[in-house]
Parts: structure tokens; sequence; C-alpha cells
DNA sequence: AACACGGGGTT
DNA sequence: AACCCAGTGTT
């Protein structure tokens, strides 16, 4: 007879070893994980996938990456062009926040993407998590990374949690940092492979939905299943947003028109967006909110992308 | 801590 | 129609 499992949450090495053996046998062939992808190509590749799926993100990386192989590349281009091939991967400011980044890499470090999460965090559009995951996947870094795939598998692999909740709190960090493997026994290697095989368990295995606890390489360690995997507390689930009709799916539709048609007059673009239950009142908001973000341009009547009024 | 910020596939 | 996705910046 043995004895019941130790606690994954005091005891978390059976957890690693389980865990990181999975993703050597599972793991997808993304092009950023590959051994030839750059420091850049690790970077264009998070910013993307920054509230983006990855099925989405594989064509547009590797669109950008042919065009823009370097940051001196992205940097030097023109600003509809990155707008334009960001194409419809949502939230556009984020294409804007990477050409940035691109240009401080050039102009402040010498064109080489820099190594440290500190610096990393420095650039825009990079946060927390970005900073840690492109110094960890691109340099080798035991940065301990924390996405809404890593929440997740932590909240029910050692939590007990079906959901990990809305917002990331300090004893979620606090949590992520007790089970992350001590970096100092092999050079961290076995503390990259936890970040990312945490990560794909939460995308392919652990997911949001329908978890597949079955074929899970740690279901005897984790804490929701041994408790009967209760459902997700009226705290835990999200709230609904709603989409027809907010200035999100406005802005949407006006950057859309620029992208494709080119420059247009204004009240002829406005006028003409394919949505008939949104007044002019908040087409024309959605507009002005557009040219203070630096997305789109203004002269005389006429609107198009940046750079694109000559 | 709560919001704003895209868009499309899945349930 | 709601939910979800390798988050960040602002208030």
């Amino acid at each position: 007879m043995t004895a019941a499992a130790p606690d994954p949450l005091t005891a978390p090495e059976p957890v690693h070893t389980a865990l990181t053996s999975w993703y050597h046998r599972a793991a997808r062939d993304l092009p950023w994980r590959r051994r030839d992808c750059s420091a850049w190509g690790v970077l264009v590749s998070e910013a993307m996938l920054q509230q983006t799926p990855v099925s989405r993100v594989v064509p547009r990386w590797h669109e950008w990456m042919r065009r823009w192989p370097t940051p001196q590349h992205a940097a030097e281009a023109p600003v509809a062009e990155i707008l334009t091939v960001w194409d419809r991967l949502g939230y556009p400011r984020r294409a804007l926040r990477l050409q940035e980044s691109a240009q401080v890499i050039v102009d402040r470090h010498g064109g080489q993407v820099p190594q440290t999460a500190a610096e990393l965090r420095q650039l825009p559009g990079v946060g927390e998590y970005t900073a840690a995951a492109v110094a960890c996947f691109a340099f080798d870094q035991p940065e301990v990374v924390v996405d809404t795939n890593i929440r997740r598998v932590h909240a029910r692999v050692f939590a007990g949690d079906a959901l990990p909740g809305k917002t990331y709190t300090s004893d979620q960090r606090r949590l992520a940092h007790s089970v992350f493997p001590d970096p100092a026994v092999d050079d961290g290697e076995l503390a990259c492979t936890w970040n990312i095989a945490v990560m794909e368990l939460g995308a392919l295995v652990c997911t949001a939905r329908s978890p597949s606890c079955t074929a899970c390489p740690v279901a005897e360690f984790c804490a929701w299943r041994l408790a009967g995997s209760p459902p997700p507390t009226e705290q835990q689930r999200t709230r609904a947003q709603t989409w027809a009709g907010t200035d999100r799916q406005v802005r949407g539709a006006i950057m859309a028109a620029l992208r494709t048609g080119g420059p247009a007059a204004r009240s002829d673009l406005l006028a003409e967006l394919p949505l008939p239950a949104v007044d002019m009142v908040q087409r024309s908001r959605c507009m002005e909110s557009l040219i203070a973000d630096g997305l789109a341009e203004q002269r005389q009547d006429k609107v198009a992308l940046p750079g694109a009024l000559a």
C-alpha cells in the first residue's frame, strides 16, 4: 500500500518532472519556438499574442518577419504599412508600441533586443508578462512567467480552484514563485522549460471551458480534480461584455475601412461604416480617439492611416 | 481594483 | 449571445 501523494504545493518536484516530460513529447512546433528564431522574432510573437490566439497570430507573424526581419527594418517602416500588416489581429495600438520598441532598440540598445527582464520592461507595450517571457524564451533566463494559461493551471493544480479569477493578485504571484523550480539547480534550464510547459498545458489540455483531465499528465497531483472538480464560483466567472455598438467595434470598423480603402473623405467614410445602429456622434468620437492614439490622421476633410496623406 | 482596448472562433 | 484568448496602460 502506497502512501497518499504528497501535497504538490510543498513538494512540487514530481509535478515539475511529469509536466516537463509531457512538454517534450506534446509541444506544438511553433515558429517562434524554433532554435533559429531570433530574439526579435520572440518579441514580435509575444506582442502579437497579447490577447490574440496562436492560430490567428501564425500567418501575421510570418508576414511581419518576412518584411521586417530585424528591429532596424521595423523601425524604418511606414506606420501605415505596420498597421496594414497587423491586419485584424486586434488592439492595433500594440502594433504602434511594437514599432516604437524597435526604434528604442535601435536608438538605445545598438539594434539588439535587451536580454534582461528589467530592460525589456522599459520597452513600450512590454509589461510584466512580456518582459519575463522574452527574457526566458529568447535568452534562457529563469524569470517567473505568468500569463492567463499559467494562472489557470496554478489555480487548479495547486490551489484547487476551478478558475483563477479576473485580476492577477499578489497571492497568485506568490503562488507562482513558490512552485517555480529552483533556478540554481541546473542553471535555470528546468525553470525555463517549466514556464513554457505550464503555458502549453493550459493551452492544450487544461483549457478554460472543457479541460481534458483524462489526458492530463499531472491529473494525479491536481488539487481541483482531487476535490471533485467543483464548478467555478460566481466570483470566478467573468462578467459578460457586450460587443455590438461599443466604441471598440466602431473603432475597429474605421480601422478596417482605412486599411482597405486608403485615404477618404471623413464624412463619407464615417457614413459608410457597416454599422447602421451607430449614430454619427459615436462615429465621430471614435474617429477622434483613433487620431489621438496615433492610429489615424486627418488633413482638411481627408482621413487615412498615419503618413498616408502626402 | 476596474476599465478601455479588436476580432474571430467556439460553445 | 456569451465566452475566451501567451496583456498593457490608465484612472
